[in-house]
DNA sequence: CTTGACTATAACGCTGCGTGATGGTGTATA
DNA sequence: TATACACCATCACGCAGCGTTATAGTCAAG
């Protein structure tokens, strides 16, 4: 199918297509005669998951960090989206009932306190955060929260000083090729010390759903991202290359 | 109450409350000891109505237009968000079967068309704006189609000109102060004009009415911002003023 | 060989805020 | 009385996700 078919069939634009393809987030192959793009039904397949994703309310350079990475699950991807979405309707039920309370308090049936006019109207937390939690992280983070917590104030702050620095180091990486030597070096190394310093033994899957959390779950990214633009996304990819090569 | 309070309750940034001040969205009082804003419960309400139509995706320069006009009813407007929520539900609705759908076509138990796996995912037409044509427009607009459809070739062009030229010269118009005279008493010529032109006699109200739609139905807004930029805005507000005062 | 319907890239514009920077106010505490 | 500290204010700049021209190459039909 040709940039046009495409358009036609999802209702995105030519030039949303376009912009996808530059930014790396859906690049299709080409017609070798005349360049012009061609999808084909694999193509298809990543723009329907990429549109549930911006449902969901995440950037695009976020959704490229997911897709992209190699311990990406479409199955793990579509049960989240589920959940999600049935959050959404549940909010929207919220949102009715505010309505409704809003014009019976209009009529002077019904008094009203001021927040619960705001009910359901609070566009600011994700829900798919919360999914992903639920399904990745909430154990691991529990129990290196446990574990950070039976230690000493000087054993603590030395954790920290040493997640500084780890992620310092890391920082300076983040423009490299996520696959290289160099930056699987260094996730061996991020690997070893999280297994060492969390009282927990991370599995390899478990260390690329954390990957995948870095930019699913907002705790993460902005403070992993104060060390470098993207550096949550780019350790993301990293890790899960870690996993998937080591698994072997 | 002040600013922090209301960002408090409502979940809307002090920055954001600051932002729709400035643009002439919701501006509150002040306390004139130091100049801080005090928002009263009529604000809160007005900052309701703000949300709510954020969720039906308006603008904020169509949301002000909407509010602003004299014609704006807020209980119609409730129905007619409330109508919204309820297509977004089955929308949702929609996408969930289409998500049902993709999981069994991964595991090869359904075999999907590539139209099904978009369904209910396409962003880009409003709701909104189905209801507010039903409840305001369509009759009107479908009377002076048919009006014109029985003219002849000369005549349409005729009343094309005629219309080019009143949203012209309207158009010099849109920088002045709606309420002002000048702006009036075009409003009064514009009145007449289409009373004379399309077959139907409009009634204040559906004056007015008109108004309204020509910020919330995309089919008006594009084609009379052609004339200059914000026009049909203003239009909407001058129309729902002329249709106040000369009620009286 | 020209027309019209496609395709491509490149560059500027717009909205809805977030994020400081900078400075005035108000009240509590030293 | 000084000073700290929390809160208020107004700029000014930056960013995402495209829409919108502008400009140019490709292709089949007439």
């Amino acid at each position: 199918m040709n940039t046009k078919q495409v358009a036609g069939l999802t209702g995105i634009s030519v030039r949303t297509l376009h912009y996808y393809d530059k930014i790396g987030l859906l690049c299709p192959g080409r017609n070798d005669e005349n360049g012009y793009r061609q999808y084909v039904e694999a193509d298809l397949d990543l723009l329907q998951q990429i549109l549930f994703f911006k449902k969901c309310g995440f950037s695009l350079s976020k959704i490229r960090a997911l897709i992209k990475s190699p311990s990406f699950d479409r199955k793990q991807a579509f049960i989240l989206q589920r959940k999600y979405l049935q959050h959404e309707k549940r909010r929207i039920d919220t949102m009715l009932a505010t309505l409704d309370k809003s014009l019976k308090a209009m009529k002077g049936e019904y008094d009203m306190a001021q927040n619960e006019k705001f009910k359901g109207l609070d566009f600011d937390n994700n829900p798919y955060e919360d999914e992903a939690r639920r399904l990745w992280g909430d154990q691991a983070v529990d129990n290196s929260k446990k574990h950070i917590g039976s230690l000493s104030d000087e054993e603590k702050s030395a954790v920290a000083k040493g997640m500084d620095d780890l992620f310092c180091s890391l920082a300076k990486l983040r423009l490299q090729d996520p696959a290289s030597d160099a930056v699987q070096a260094a996730m061996d190394g991020m690997y070893r010390y999280f297994n060492q310093n969390f009282g927990v033994t991370y599995s390899l899957q478990a260390f690329a759903g954390l990957g995948q959390m870095y930019v699913t779950d907002s705790r993460f990214t902005e403070n992993i991202d104060k060390y470098g633009a993207g550096l949550s996304e780019f350790l993301a990819a990293a890790m899960g290359i870690y996993a998937k090569n080591k698994a072997k």
